[in-house]
DNA sequence: TTGAATATATTCAAACTTGTATAAAAAATT
DNA sequence: AATTTTTTATACAAGTTTGAATATATTCAA
């Protein structure tokens, strides 16, 4: 998965241990991932495992769980590229949960579709807005990389397209009901 | 998870067992959904535990496994709604693999980045090709529910944004490197 | 008619994610 | 100074998905 090409990609830069890598994420990727705790120490365990990474310290502080860095291997750095070309070349086709729900429209009545039709709507508006505010302040900000003016674009530019489908299926709700 | 939706959405119909299950999902879902038989299996071994729904009918054709044949339950009726409606009304948000990858870009040569885009854009064309072909087929039949030319234009709708954002990217792919 | 491919039907281990628990230091509040 | 909240740091159980394995029936071509 995608989380193994986190770590590499952030471990890549500089040995860290699993905390620290989960504030890196929150901090650059907070906005557009959702990455447990749980799915990184594993990722991590696997890693070491597989001899993508390694253990370079284990630092107790006091009776503190201790602190277990992990450095990038040059197996790893290897493996950081082949996952990040494939990532670049793979398309996964979205899977949008609420095509299911949209298919079992007829157990709903019309008053309850309309409803649930306009809060999306509401929704999706509101996530714009506060996508479009973002994206200015970024634009301002010369520390932040283009890359994650960019980022936000593709949420854009999707949640724009959902928008507009969503004013179809509302505007065409008869034809389904 | 919408897994349990669908399967008690099917069951809510008609009993059946978990490969008739696979096969009405491929059949009317197949496009845009791909759930394994180890997703059905599993499913509906949990709804049975919960009570939403019940075995039937343990129908053993000479010595292959035994066909077990679910019936929804009054409780399985009540989850299915109550999921329902909590699918019409949630709205997550996309997770895009690929912004990942973008993240990474300063690990590629441009000229490698441009063609990987390229591929990405040849990729997205195809398949938006692909579902125009597909939607008017669906159009012509009038046997196929107005939902499923909604659900392929939910993809299409966004496969176009992707097109945009890809072709956006491409033209400003200096700005990143 | 025989044997190769395909369809039927499910199980299970392994991989992975999520959520919760644990435990203590540091910071903030009263 | 005492108490609460937040931050640091990981582990582990429970839930879920994936992929491979199993085993038989049916179809179809050579």
């Amino acid at each position: 998965m995608s989380i193994r090409l986190v770590i590499l990609g952030i471990l890549n830069q500089q040995p860290l241990h699993g905390y620290e890598i989960k504030q890196i994420i929150e901090e650059y990727m907070g906005d557009w991932t959702d990455i447990k705790f749980g799915s990184i120490y594993f990722a991590l365990s696997k890693l070491a495992e597989s001899g993508h990474i390694e253990v370079i310290e284990e630092n107790r502080t006091g009776k503190r769980p201790a602190k277990t860095v992990y450095q990038i291997t040059a197996a790893g750095k290897e493996e950081f590229l082949r996952l990040l070309k494939k990532a670049w070349c793979e398309h996964k086709q979205i899977i949008f949960p609420f095509d299911m729900a949209l298919f079992f429209i007829k157990y709903l009545s019309k008053a309850e579709a309309v409803q649930y039709l306009q809060q999306r709507i509401e929704n999706v508006t509101q996530k714009l807005n506060f996508l479009n505010d973002h994206k200015n302040e970024h634009r301002q900000n010369p520390y932040i990389p283009k890359e994650a003016i960019a980022i936000i674009d593709h949420s854009y530019y999707h949640l724009e397209a959902e928008l507009h489908w969503l004013q179809d299926l509302l505007n065409n709700i008869d034809d389904y009901l």
